[in-house]
DNA sequence: GCAATAGTGTCTCTGAGACACTATTAG
DNA sequence: CTAATAGTGTCTCAGAGACACTATTGC
């Protein structure tokens, strides 16, 4: 049974020191506080956006490709390597706040799709320097917004497109348990086709008979700092994909990657980027029609047909989701 | 275009002071590591299981219940408040490692299921000690196997059932923009019929013109402190049975919280428990089927038709997973 | 008309939901 | 036999995939 004594006539409960809890916070923001030692924790983000590929049939529609945004480190560790934003919380800032706030640095824009994807921190040695827990963040953002180029120093921070294929599949069983692993290439090149990032990583995966089934990403050949990514940042990356691949089939997270009208095959070329495949139009059409309104606008211009504009329906959600 | 340096024979690259990568770390652990302030990382774990529902009438199968374990907290903040079981993360000890050792502090259990949920840290002030950033984890132990009672004090350690409704749902259109409202409520039971915890959350998603979807859950009436949960722990395991509940409907994840072998009803009723609805007998074992294995095993004893025992289907992965 | 893109109609297959039905045991 | 639970058959409806088809524009 806890202690009860009354302070200015309000009933305060003492801990097992007798301390009411002012008493207590102020003996532990003397005593205990920095009695261990803490990590280090920093926010890295994804930074998505989708543009056209170039066609050199000038008359085709162009495809789109989905593409990242990455930073070339100018300092030890990995000085020279690619890596994603990000950097350091303060400490009276918010985790998501820090992300908005390297987005800002990055963009001039914060009013984006930005969501938490998961905290890198198994691994004691990520970062050579200290110790340093990691919460990722995704960010989508429509291109036609990204007129201010990214960073200060444009030879410093490029766009490159991505490529993911699952190579092959194999599967193992022994003593009752399976083991799947997946072969996952990609490859990412920068706009001005200087840069050429290429990494193959296993994902394995080991059902249990009871059910567990745990799952682990690495890389292939299992080196890390000879690569041309900093850190575990490919790792991110590839959780990123899987993500945002898996929440396009369900959410209406696309439309963050569009201009606020868009035609139909604009949006699918979209979904085909992210997804890596080409879809069936008429599907595609009558999975996607009750996400969004149909305008009056047609866009002009074009040796054929135009095309009707259409844009994000924002009830849609009320029914669905 | 950086410096590059012979150094035993091996070029490195310096940086802009002039550094090849050893000696910039041993400089910045010197001068710049513990520049900043850092916060402190926890890990707080959901631990779930399931268990017999008590039956009135004893011919009858009894339900399941969903379970979550909660710890009465000894100390300040929030003292004999209910708290998910974590702790803080010692500098050299993986996230995952520390979820892990608080599982076995608390149940002598290591090999269960484990999957990262959320990492906190928006609030500067969820913890009124310092700056907390914490990662939050789900753990789901088969009940069978939880002969070791749970924590070395009893009374400081109790299984709380759960039950969940969403009461209502409001809408509301400005500006072209929608905002939708659900009320959460939470009830939880501890196992000797003591203690009783009641929350009602309200789940606000802010839908914008372009698809940016954002959503935000908190207490209502806007009150933490006075309520029986510490921190913002009644956040987390809302947000642990969401994706319960999600992963549930396209992964083997309930099989987790079954013994080795298990009848049929059984593990619907595990379903039923934690999805919270009635599911229909045929359609359940339609859906269900590919994942387990038949045995020859009969369970005996009831006054009825015995019903067959199954077991987890390893190899169901291995085509739709 | 032709080339190219825009957009539709419809068949099939699969899976979820609803519900009525049969099967098997103890006593 | 009955009570109770175990387990199946089948109808309907909705959605995904495949693919052939029609529509509309500039030139």
């Amino acid at each position: 049974m806890p202690n009860i004594k009354m302070v200015d006539g309000k009933p305060e409960t003492l801990n097992e020191r007798g301390q009411t809890e002012a008493e207590f916070l102020e003996w532990y923001k003397r005593e205990e506080k920095d009695k261990y030692e803490k990590p280090s924790v920093t926010t890295d983000m994804l930074l998505f956006t989708v543009s056209d590929k170039k066609e050199s049939n000038n008359r085709k529609v162009p495809d789109k490709e989905l593409k990242v945004l990455l930073i070339k480190r100018k300092d030890h560790p990995y000085i020279g390597k690619w890596a994603i934003p990000g950097g350091f919380l303060n400490i009276n800032e918010g985790l998501e706040a820090t992300a908005i706030r390297e987005l800002k640095e990055e963009t001039n824009l914060d009013d984006v799709y930005l969501e938490q994807l998961y905290t890198w921190g198994d691994d004691v040695k990520r970062d050579p320097r200290m110790r340093v827990i990691s919460t990722s963040y995704m960010a989508l953002v429509d291109s036609t917004h990204l007129k201010v180029k990214a960073g200060d120093d444009a030879a410093d921070a490029k766009w490159f497109s991505i490529e993911r294929n699952i190579l092959e599949e194999s599967e193992e069983k022994k003593d009752g348990e399976v083991f799947i692993t997946k072969k996952i290439d990609i490859q990412l090149t920068s706009e001005d086709g200087e840069e050429r990032i290429v990494y193959t990583l296993l994902e394995k995966t080991h059902v249990q008979q009871r059910g567990i089934v745990k799952t682990r990403v690495v890389n292939y050949p299992a080196v890390i700092d000879t690569d041309n990514m900093a850190f575990d940042h490919i790792k991110i990356l590839n959780y990123g994909l899987d993500r945002l691949q898996n929440k396009l089939e369900y959410t209406p997270i696309a439309f963050n990657l569009m201009p606020q009208y868009f035609t139909f095959i604009e949006l699918q070329k979209v979904y085909e980027a992210i997804l890596g495949r080409k879809l069936i139009v008429a599907n595609f059409r009558r999975k996607i029609k009750p996400m969004v309104i149909e305008t009056d606008i047609v866009r002009e211009g074009s040796a054929h047909r135009p095309p009707k504009l259409f844009t994000f329906n924002v009830d849609w959600t009320l029914n669905s989701f």
